[in-house]
This record gives structure tokens, C-alpha cells and sequence, in this order.
RNA sequence: GGAGAGGUGGCUGAGUGGUCGAAAGCGCGGGUUUGCUAAACCCGUGACCGGGUAACUGGUCCGCAGGUUCGAAUCCUGUCCUCUCCGCCA
């Protein structure tokens, strides 16, 4: 959420941010409700002053006579009271509907546009694409050659969209998550392994609608628990509510979970395989900073995805997203692409990571805060999220790039250690 | 699943109907003392929504939602959460 301040101080500049951004969300009519909020808050308050006022001197009353009068007149102004309390909770309920919807401001050097195609690329990895002396097979073919997914095992127990991993796919996700959980371990993260459920207080506290019709997200019937869609919503809600010191800060953590999404309305073109699942694993980066760090924090992550894919030797592009393709709560994103060979008609750029600062959007609805030094108050943190390793899609990258013309798939270098072998050798 | 205990300020923790926005300690800020640091001592220090250029000032908040009362952190009801013990279980 904006603060509501600001949004009514600058009420044309974050209009001006709603089209940019192809929000409806209804200014005019926010600042309007705001204007009518406090009064009725001045009403209120008013009550409440001349009613503790009636309690205070009933002690004082000189006899019984005039302490029922006291009390009466105490009842009435209670009254009045709640009255007014109940239509200031109207209009809050209006403004905040509006208030949810308002997205974030958008960092000015952000491209502008209505939507992907308007996002602008600004990087290439270090490795080149790589050219193959034979036509390359795209992951599901792969997959099922090698016997290392299982889609039709996984439709049978969960349905479409779900899969088994086998053999050496198996050792790769472990590899993967190693090899990054190393790398952020060194950078300083703090690793952990969240829930894979959280409750619908926090989903939405992230900028996350847990339901509706457009959902993205797996709810539990008959509780108020979701299943997470990336573990931005356990690592954000994990300091929920607290006051931290200023000194704290930079605070940086990983955290591994499983992914669950609906991917309702999701098509089928381009999302064949692993491209597009209801599962997968996810190791993901948040930093919890000063607003003044922020930027730099967003460099730096994104950075951090890019050592990791120019360790593992694949191609990809780094874009910078347009306005109107940010999301609610991010003030800018930037996006991995990774070079897929097998994907479209003879190769394509699909997304593996997304890196966001959503600044102190999220921080308000959480309510984490910090203290700032030698000032009164605080302040809300900003905070950033950002992939290490998606596994289903950097699975497709390498399955896709290192295949061999004898029908095996080399290991990247970094990750034969781990997997314990150099190569997956082809069957049958 | 069964039984019990508890949710109070940045933290620990007192408080069972008005004098309580709330003791005390810790932490934090300022000061005195002091080669430096530390210690000691003194003063200050909750959040949120308003009004005022400001000094200052009104209101709300003791998990949450209701109820009783002129008046609730305190009594009543419901609810959520946490902890402990027992059972079950990887």
C-alpha cells in the first residue's frame, strides 16, 4: 500500500502512475472519501472527549439525584458515540478498498508501456547462445527420453500441470539448490526452509490475493491457510509487525520452498512442460533495508542472479520491466531470460528469475518498520525479492543447452560435484 | 486428538473497575563525571489517527470481536494465536 498521505498530497502524480501502470483504481474518489474520513474521525472524537469528561466528574456529583443525571447524559453521548464510530468504519472500509488497489509508484527510469512488450532489455550474459550441429529437442522430449520426468505419472496423481522428477533430474534440483544456497550463504544471506503454507493475513500482506476468481493462489478448505506461490510471501511475513534498529539493516535471507500455482487462465502456447507448472521449487532471495539501500540492493541481487546463470553457462538476457507489466507492489523489476533452445521455432528467451523492489509497499501493510538513528518516529523498511533459482525453468535451461548429439545432456561444471556425475547418459 | 497456562510498550515483566498509556528492569537518546573506552549518576524515551507555523493539544490502542458499566488492561461471552504436558506420528 501507498500511504495514505502521500497518495492525497499527490493525488496527480499517482493518477498519472495508475495509467502508466493500467490501474482503475479511482483517485478522485479516494481523496474525496479521505476528506469525508476525518470529519467523521473529528465527530468521533469529539464524543469520546465529552463523554470521558461526563465519567470523570460523576464522582464528584453532590448527590444521587444529579449522579443518575450524570449517568443518562454519559449513556446518551456513548451512544452518539458509537453512532459515529460505526460510520467512520464505513468509510474506512471504501477507502481502504480503494487503497488496495492503488499499486506501487514506479521508478522513474522504469520503461514505459502498457505491457511485455514494452519491457526493454539491458544486459547480456557472458555465455553466447550455443550453436548446435544437429536440431535440438526441447525438454519434455528430453525429459522423457532420459527418463528424467514423469508428466504423465504426475497427471495420474495430481492431474495436468504436475510431474515427477526422476533419476538424475533428481540429483540436478538437489545440485541447483545447493549451488545456490552456497553462493547467497557466502554473499551473507541467512538460509532457510520456510513453509510451504502461510496464512491469508500475510498472502495479502505481500501484495497476494489468496482468493477470487483470478487467483493464483491454492487455498486449504476450511482454514485460513494458503499454499505459498513463491517464499516472498513466508520470508516477507516472517518480520511482520516488528520494530527493527536501524543498525540491523541490510537484513538478507534465502529461503527454499515449494511453489504452488493455480496458473488459472494460464494458455497453452509456450508453456509446454516444465515451462508452466502448479508445483515447483524455488529458492528465492528478500532483503528487508534502509529506503536509501534499496536501489542499490535491486543492483545487486539482480547481479546475483546473473553470477549464478553465468556460472552455470547459459545464455540469457536481463530485462528492464515496463510499467504497465510491474505488478502491484513493485516499484521496478528486472527479469532473467534464459536462452532455451528447444522452446518456439529454433530457440527463445523464457523468464527464470524476476528481481523486484517494492520499496515500503509492502512494509505497510505488514507493519514492519525500523527505527531511524537520531530521529523520532519510524519508518517503514523497504523490501526486495528476488529468484536464485526457479528449478523447473533452470532445469529447462539445461536439459535444453547442454544436450549432446549423442542424445546425452553434459552437467554444467559447476554443478558435477554435486550431481556427482559429468554427464546424463542417454537411454535405451 | 486430550489436559492445562498464557497473549500488556523495542525487549523482559507488574498491574483484577475510575487516580493506568500503564510499575520496574533492560535497551535506546541526551547530560554530568572521565586520558580513550567502560562504569557510575541524572534527565528523557510507546504506537496510531487528527488539530496547530510552533510550543502544544484532542482521540484511539493492553491478541481480535462483541457484551456489562457513566467508566474496562482489569468483569462476561466468543474467537484467533502461542506455550507446556499427555497421546499419535515422519
Amino acid at each position: 500500500m501507498l500511504d495514505r498521505k502521500f497518495i492525497v498530497e499527490n493525488a496527480e502524480l499517482v493518477k498519472r502512475n495508475c495509467e502508466l501502470r493500467g490501474s482503475k483504481a479511482d483517485i478522485d474518489a479516494f481523496v474525496a472519501l479521505d476528506i469525508r474520513r476525518r470529519e467523521k474521525q473529528a465527530e468521533l472524537d469529539q464524543f469520546n472527549r465529552q463523554a470521558n469528561d461526563v465519567s470523570k466528574s460523576i464522582g464528584k456529583a453532590k448527590d444521587e439525584a444529579e449522579r443518575e443525571a450524570r449517568k443518562a447524559e454519559g449513556r446518551d453521548l456513548r451512544e452518539k458515540a458509537t453512532a459515529a464510530q460505526t460510520a467512520l468504519d464505513e468509510v474506512s472500509a471504501e477507502l481502504d478498498q480503494i487503497h488496495r488497489s492503488i499499486p506501487n509508484m514506479s521508478h522513474p527510469k522504469a520503461p514505459l508501456g502498457a505491457d511485455d512488450q514494452a519491457n526493454l532489455e539491458v544486459r547480456r550474459g557472458k555465455p553466447p547462445i550455443p550453436k548446435f550441429a544437429f536440431k535440438p529437442q526441447d525438454h519434455v522430449v528430453l525429459g522423457e527420453k532420459l527418463d528424467l520426468i514423469d508428466f504423465e505419472g504426475g497427471a495420474k496423481v495430481a492431474g495436468h500441470g504436475f510431474y515427477f522428477l526422476k533419476n538424475e533430474a533428481v540429483l540436478l534440483e538437489l545440485a541447483l539448490q545447493r549451488y545456490a544456497v552456497d553462493l547467497l550463504v557466502a554473499e551473507g544471506f541467512t538460509p532457510t526452509i520456510t513453509p510451504d503454507l502461510a496464512r491469508n493475513e500475510i498472502l495479502q500482506g505481500t501484495g497476494y490475493i489468496p482468493r477470487g476468481p483470478e487467483t493464483q493462489i491454492y487455498s486449504i478448505a476450511d482454514s485460513d491457510l494458503s499454499l505459498v506461490a513463491t517464499a516472498e510471501i513466508t520470508l516477507g511475513g516472517l518480520l511482520a509487525d516488528q520494530i527493527l534498529d536501524a543498525e540491523t539493516l541490510p537484513l538478507k535471507f534465502c529461503g527454499i520452498s515449494h511453489c504452488y500455482r493455480t496458473e488459472a487462465g494460464a494458455g497453452g502456447r509456450a508453456s509446454r512442460g516444465l515451462y508452466r507448472v502448479h508445483q515447483f521449487t524455488k529458492i528465492e532471495m528478500f532483503a528487508f533495508t534502509l529506503p536509501e539501500q534499496s536501489d542499490a540492493m535491486l543492483d545487486y541481487f539482480c547481479e546475483l542472479e546473473c553470477r549464478l546463470f553465468d556460472g552455470l553457462g547459459i545464455a540469457y538476457r536481463v530485462v528492464d520491466t515496463a510499467t504497465g507489466d510491474l505488478g502491484g507492489p513493485a516499484y521496478r523489476k528486472f527479469d532473467l531470460e534464459a536462452w532455451m533452445p528447444g522452446r518456439g521455432d529454433g530457440g527463445e528467451f523464457g523468464e527464470v528469475t524476476s528481481t523486484s523492489n517494492c520499496t515500503d509497499y509492502q512494509s505497510r501493510r505488514l507493519g514492519i518498520r525500523y527505527r531511524p538513528k537520531n530521529e523520532k518516529g519510524t519508518q517503514f523498511v523497504h523490501t526486495l525479492n528476488g529468484t536464485a533459482i526457479a528449478i523447473s525453468r533452470a532445469m529447462i535451461a539445461i536439459l535444453e543447452n547442454y544436450q549432446q548429439a549423442d542424445g546425452s545432456i553434459a552437467v554444467p561444471e559447476v554443478l558435477r560435484k554435486l550431481v556427482g556425475k559429468d554427464r546424463i547418459a542417454a537411454r535405451g
